[in-house]
DNA sequence: CCAAAAGTGTTGGCTGTACACCCATGA
DNA sequence: TCATGGGTGTACAGCCAACACTTTTGG
């Protein structure tokens, strides 16, 4: 088919006019990571029904509309294209606007970062999935590049702040705990030292009941929780000194 | 003056178009701070000539080109409107879409970070000022917002990359430095800490000449370099590991 | 039916590194 | 005034050992 750009919107004063879309990149990890099968970070895209890109898989998106924000904007994309009702946590990426990124029209995109925990994702529509970041399929537009400024978002944030709940259960066990460190960060993590060091800033908290035995035996885990139920920096870098009271 | 909301423009389609802006947060930091006078973190602002807002301070911004990307169109509002020709460091920032932010005209603008050396400060324009951001007067729109998440976002990556060489000279003394990264930070830096750290991490080498002693005698400092010349994540924060290697 | 083994989870100790913060010394 | 080194304390990585509690297995 032939791609033909559309011509721009202008107004009287000659200033131009852009579509605007929101894009989730929305996130899970987990669960318990094994040996052969480490814990996965997934992240939900679905298939396009029109062109461009028709068929292809596609991160949800949408336009604009006049009277709403954008962060309402993604929410009710993410509701009707896939069900799904709640974000855990929700923050702005980026905002795309390489002119030749719509082959049809120039569209401005603002790129969200959500999350929700493993359990919660159901979403409805059967052309949606749940993809292991680290096999994406080819995707429309520029959003395999999205989902690489999410991922590393998310890496660098989980470290020094406690966004990591929005990924985890009310309550949770360290296996669990590891499982998702290890599935957005990519590699080993020493249980030790996790559970040493998020009880030491306080972060997490132990519920008191033990949880159920595995199948195979073993002492039953006890149950955690975060100490705080929305995202905020626990531990602002202490490179160059802990920093406490900025002038400005 | 009555402020009248604009009808929002749209497609065959319905859907909405709107006016795109992009707009600068252009820090400099310096110089050597002194007990009294600590060293100033300043913004570039400037008087609106214009409706909304006119007379008021705002930051540089204007509209983006249908042909341009983000980039193009800050660099050359930077140079049209304060005759500013080049930024150091630019990143982007966040875009900004309250849908009345703007009282004409629904307008979505996207924010940059950009940085320069203390030196190439010389806007040419008479209306254009570098202020303290300790002391920012009254912005127009949001502006003041996007300020504080300019600050915050160089407040971190100073400590965990190489971003404070946008803003020093090519060649600088360590109290220089020190200068910068208070400005920066808004508080005392230990410069034995900062001069150590730094070389540790190989971010910075000894140029070998010394400087001039100051006007009240005393050892003439050295002058140092930073070892590369763009901007790099030199430390990704190390709590849980170091992380070589992420398979993802 | 009971005891031992094997599996799993929790805690503490040890060494090493990076840094903060302070002080002393020397150019 | 600037540069550098030392000393102490904290936080963390990474490893290992000890211990707690379970199910399974073998008498």
């Amino acid at each position: 088919m032939p791609h033909v750009m559309r011509a721009p919107f202008r107004d009287q004063r000659g200033v131009a006019k852009y579509r605007h879309e929101v894009l989730g990149v929305v996130l899970r990890a987990g669960p318990v990571g094994s040996p052969g099968r480490p814990a996965e970070l997934q992240v939900l895209v679905r298939r396009r029904d029109r062109e461009p890109f028709a068929g292809k898989f596609a991160l949800p998106s949408g336009p604009v509309e006049v009277t709403e924000t954008m962060e309402e904007a993604l929410a009710r994309h993410l509701r009707e294209q896939l069900g799904l009702e709640t974000l855990r946590h929700c923050e702005q990426l980026a905002t795309l606007s390489d002119p030749g990124r719509d082959p049809f029209e120039r569209t401005i995109a603002t790129a969200y970062l959500g999350l929700v925990p493993w359990e919660d994702a159901r979403p409805r529509e059967s052309g949606a999935r749940w993809t292991a970041v680290a096999e994406l399929p080819d995707l429309a537009f520029d959003h395999h590049l999205v989902v690489g400024q999410a991922v590393d978002r998310l890496r660098g944030k989980v470290s020094y702040t406690n966004i990591a709940l929005a990924l985890a259960p009310p309550e949770f066990t360290m296996a669990t705990l590891r499982g998702i460190y290890e599935a957005v960060l990519g590699r080993e993590i020493d249980v030790t030292n996790l559970s040493r060091v998020l009880r030491r800033r306080g972060q997490i908290a132990r519920v008191g009941t033990l949880g159920e035995a595995g199948a195979r035996g073993g002492r039953p885990p006890s149950t955690w929780r975060f100490t705080e139920d929305s995202y905020r920096v626990t531990d602002p870098f202490a490179v160059l000194g802990p920093g406490r009271n900025p002038t400005v």
